[in-house]
DNA sequence: GCAAAATGTCAAG
DNA sequence: TTGACCTTTTGCA
């Protein structure tokens, strides 16, 4: 359920530092398989927590703990009354809260250098304080490939994932397979803001939700899981705003939802 | 109880 | 383009 675009890996690294920024922290691996750097990083201070696209980087200092939880890796409390399973990758705890990381396609420690390696690949973040459409602009302006592939290149636009590309789509009435270089300039542009809005909701409510105020009918925060979204994962069922069928289909080998009226060919 | 799927990425064919 | 990886959750016998 709650598998991560950008807005969980931003989300998560407020909440780590608020819980464990500028004391030591007490880190093991229960599962056995990051026991070396857990240990590395034992006992020291974690000084800064940075997210860009969906890449986590926890430092102490000069050492960084790079963390990619990939499709299906969470990072989250221990429930108070459960104990550290066999699959726990990563426990941190400062004597209090415990939170733990399952499943992570990366878990490592590096230096600046790898960091710099690291984000060099990545396009820009929306979610980046000061962050401006430029870049983003540019690349999709030399796309030939369809808007739905591109959107899901980190080297394009870092954190975007399968349903924020979706709804994305869908509340600018941009069919999927358009090729990217087709949209005009003021169209990416509106792309970029639109993205950089609905991330900052995501983080807001640790949850992705796409519908408006309006759709909604009720405050954002209160809007049931099921009611969150108008195009991803509601192939059959009718399309929020003129009621015709929601398509599927496969874009860039994933699959990709939209509404053959709202978004024309 | 087991298979399948999941919001991701990379490497091999 | 496909398969592999990692784990949890869901749905079907």
């Amino acid at each position: 359920m709650a598998v991560p675009e950008g807005h969980t890996i931003h989300r998560l690294s407020r909440d780590l530092y608020r819980t464990f920024g500028g004391s030591p922290v007490q880190a093991t691996s229960p599962q056995g398989r990051f026991s070396e750097g857990a240990a590395f990083v034992d006992g020291r201070p974690l000084t800064r927590s940075t997210a860009r696209g969906k890449h986590l980087f926890l430092e102490f200092d000069e050492t960084l703990l790079h963390i990619h939880l990939g499709l299906i890796g969470k990072f989250r409390p221990r429930p108070f009354d459960v104990p550290a399973g066999e699959s726990v990758r990563l426990n941190l705890a400062n004597g209090g809260e415990d939170w733990q990381l399952t499943g992570p396609q990366t878990c490592a420690v590096i230096n600046r250098a790898e960091e710099a390696a690291i984000t060099d690949k990545l396009g820009p973040d929306p979610l980046a304080r000061g962050a401006k459409a430029d870049r983003f602009v540019e690349q999709l302006a030399r796309k030939s490939a369809p808007i739905a592939a591109v959107l899901l290149d980190q080297a394009v636009i870092a954190g975007i994932g399968n349903v924020y590309r979706a709804e994305f789509l869908f509340l600018l009435g941009i069919d999927p397979h358009t090729p990217a270089k087709q949209l005009p300039t003021d169209q990416a542009v509106t792309l970029w803001n639109l993205a950089s809005d609905l991330l900052r909701v995501g983080v807001k409510l640790n949850r992705i939700v796409t519908v408006s105020r309006q759709d909604a009918g009720m405050a954002l925060s209160r809007v049931a899981n099921d009611d969150r979204l108008y195009v991803y994962k509601r192939e059959d069922q009718p399309c929020r705003h003129c009621d015709a069928p929601i398509s599927i289909g496969k874009v860039g080998g994933r699959s990709v939802w939209w509404c053959h009226v709202c978004q024309p060919a």
